[in-house]
DNA sequence: AGAATGGGACAGCCATGTTGACATATCTGC
DNA sequence: GCAGATATGTCAACATGGCTGTCCCATTCT
């Protein structure tokens, strides 16, 4: 995948972005409140990136949800496309025909298991998709290099920091 | 408000969360996808927390939404909450209507500008907002803690690194 | 006075989440 | 081999929270 920045900026320096860093008591309310706002406004940042393509091609953030994590783990089963988005069947249903139903996405019977539906992207599904993650990746390439190497490691932790003990395997297996 | 934790754990050092460190490229695929997902993860992660609150209340992630940045900023105008939530004026009116009947918000008329209508909470929704908050809290605090101080400071600088430069200004004005 | 602005409200549409019930194919344990 | 669990799909119905377009009122600005 490309990589924007040519030459890479250097690593270990922030760039543009200047915080106030956090303060020792780094737990106060407006500390946590700083938190909150800044994952947000990130949050709906990134994903805003890649709604125009979406839009031209009448899907939604949901289809993007489906395609983004069958792009990761190709092969993977509805069962676990459905643990990871957290809704039920019968969303992810909808948004399945809909991408089997435009040629984006294909199902094949499990191999260990013929129950399970395994799921894969076309090649018009991976070219969909590929645009997207672009997208996402300019938003994202850009903050990581602002921010600097060691600052990415610390976004890493806090977000990991976010998510449930409980379901950490589940995002590291992903990552593996 | 209550620090959830005494005593505060050692600024410094990580305490439960490992994260393999970003590498010196970390521009790689890889590296950006880790991003992706746990932004999407630990975003979801926090939100989830207020659900129950919410649901018990018959309110949404909307109104919570309206509700906190009624709390941060008291005073703001309708069109200053309009241009944050970055929602048109009828979709914010539906939620602040069901507020206002509820007894949550209260309007008042603009000092400099009598065509404004001024928000803020009544103790009742000041209440459930703080509520609501407490719960926000308890994850971004624990995750705050696990990561260290350090850390906190790379999260922000990346989420602000998110965030496209016009719009740096209004986050910052948020929080000051 | 006339134009622009801040806010509110109508009707209606769409995407995407929900529940509950039920059907089918397949696997697993006894 | 049969009974029960599991993986998936599907139907109907509903709620939330976005959107557009239009119109209106009060107020402010020129």
């Amino acid at each position: 995948m490309a990589v924007p920045f040519s030459p890479l900026p250097s690593a270990n320096k922030p760039q543009g972005v200047r915080v106030t860093p956090a303060s020792p008591l780094f737990l106060r309310e407006d500390e946590i409140r700083r938190g909150i706002e800044l994952l947000y406004f990130g949050y709906t940042a990134m994903i805003r990136g890649a709604d125009a393509i979406l839009e031209q091609q009448g899907l939604g953030r949901a289809h993007h949800r489906a395609l983004y994590f069958i792009a990761r783990r190709p092969g993977l089963s509805v069962g676990q496309l459905l643990g990871l988005l957290g809704i039920t069947k019968q969303s992810l249903g909808r948004v399945l025909t809909d991408l089997s139903a435009r040629g984006l996405v294909e199902q094949a019977v499990g191999h260990a298991d013929r129950r399970q539906r395994l799921l894969s992207l076309t090649p018009d599904g991976a070219a969909l998709e590929a645009r997207l993650f672009t997208e996402l990746e300019r938003s994202m390439a850009r903050a990581y290099g602002e921010a600097g190497q060691q600052a990415v490691t610390g976004f890493w932790a806090v977000l990991m920091g976010l998510v449930p003990p409980e379901a950490r395997a589940e995002v590291e297996a992903l990552q593996g």
